[in-house]
DNA sequence: TTCCGACTATAACATATGTTAATTGCAGCC
DNA sequence: GGCTGCAATTAACATATGTTATAGTCGGAA
């Protein structure tokens, strides 16, 4: 990277905001649309249904990006809310544009956490539509092992949960009690180990084979 | 649009191909990537397990771009085949990068594609996590009832569906078995009527209801 | 024409998951 | 130290969906 994208890049970096747990930072129909870099904590994306059900779409962890592609003209198509104390980046969409024209480096680098992206809510339709519920629970526990490996917020030990297993359910597509009765078989079969906010996975082979997870999606970034 | 922007547009749909009905054309692992402009026909992007289940992640329809970010991605994250008869335009990825940096209409219009599309994906989630086979069933069938609309693809009445009920099983994450029973209680009910390759919607207004279906992701491009 | 294969349709039964409800554990707070 | 409320746990039961099997339909190939 040249010095001028380095530059640019911790400039985009100077406008933060702290969220506290819980609140949404970003509600779907908002016309008002920002592009968050998340620093610290972690945050859902999520739609809500009618009748109050929801579906969480995808995690956030710290330095992923939220909002790479508004739509200028339309609204927001899904909230976003803070899981734990969140710091954001809040930046303006247009400097992504500006990325774009101005910086090939940087730009390459946008279109690969676009791709990966798809491919993390590609990997998610899958467990949604293919895996039974405890293969859903172990894909989507491997996918967190190696998103926070690839950050260096993984000890090879335990794994940090700040989400309830009612979120857990919202995002697995299951109702609370049978996310439950999931976690407590793979407890049983001493696949994982549940503290308090925390999990340990005990097999990481045995659990890739029953959720037929395939790390190749989650790759770090190379030119 | 500039002059010139069109010129480049038009230049970037010189190389085109046929691709016969069932075949393969993006396969999961490709090194070689291609980004490909449904110019005419159907496709389906998708993944396979292990056991050879496979989940359809989503459907492209003419004017649709497929793998719009690939540049850097190491391999390819997924399969697409083609439905029925297809006209593909073949771009090389770099000149996707070209157009962010030299024509910024184009990007932005590209920016449109990449924000639909994950509206588009994430919409398959909420089918396939929170909605029971019925209306899973009715939010597909008016996700492209509306995208067939804004391409000038549907008289109002009949709805082209080159997919078996196969591949309607394995994009709803149901078996055949249930998507058989699903589509006969819609008809039974009297809110579709099948016939050989389509499918007329009798009631869009309680269809969209069953599948608490929101079209306010589906816009028009515009800026 | 006949056969064959792919697709659709339906029934009977098996299983996974949802629902309701009651219980426990635990952290924050007065 | 005892409320209070949220999260986790478990049981009993209800329902949606999967599985296996069989038959019907249709179009294309020999």
């Amino acid at each position: 990277m040249s010095q001028e994208e380095i530059e640019f890049l911790e400039g985009l970096q100077n406008n933060t905001v702290d969220v506290e747990p819980g609140v949404d930072f970003v509600v779907e129909g908002d016309d008002r649309k920002m592009t968050f870099i998340l620093i610290d904590g972690w945050s859902i994306r999520y739609t809500t249904l009618r009748d109050g059900r929801r579906q969480i779409l995808s995690y956030a962890l710290p330095g992923d990006i939220l909002g790479l592609h508004i739509n200028f003209a339309a609204q927001a198509t899904y909230s976003a809310a803070a899981m734990n104390a969140l710091k954001l980046a809040v930046v303006d969409p247009r400097r992504i544009l500006e990325i774009n024209q101005k910086f090939p480096i940087l730009a390459s680098g946008l279109s690969w956490c676009t791709a990966r992206e798809f491919a993390i809510l590609g990997d998610q339709a899958v467990r949604l539509g293919r895996l039974p519920a405890k293969a859903r629970l172990a894909h989507l526990l491997l996918e967190l092992w190696h998103r926070l490996e690839l950050i260096g917020h993984n000890d090879g030990k335990w794994l940090e949960m700040p989400m309830t297993q009612n979120d857990l359910a919202d995002t697995l597509g299951l109702s609370l009690v049978h996310t439950n009765r999931s976690l407590a078989e793979l407890r049983k079969s001493g696949l994982i180990t549940v503290s308090k906010s925390h999990i340990k996975l005990e097999n990481i082979a045995d659990l890739v084979h029953l959720a037929e997870f395939n790390p190749d999606h989650l790759t770090e970034f190379s030119i």
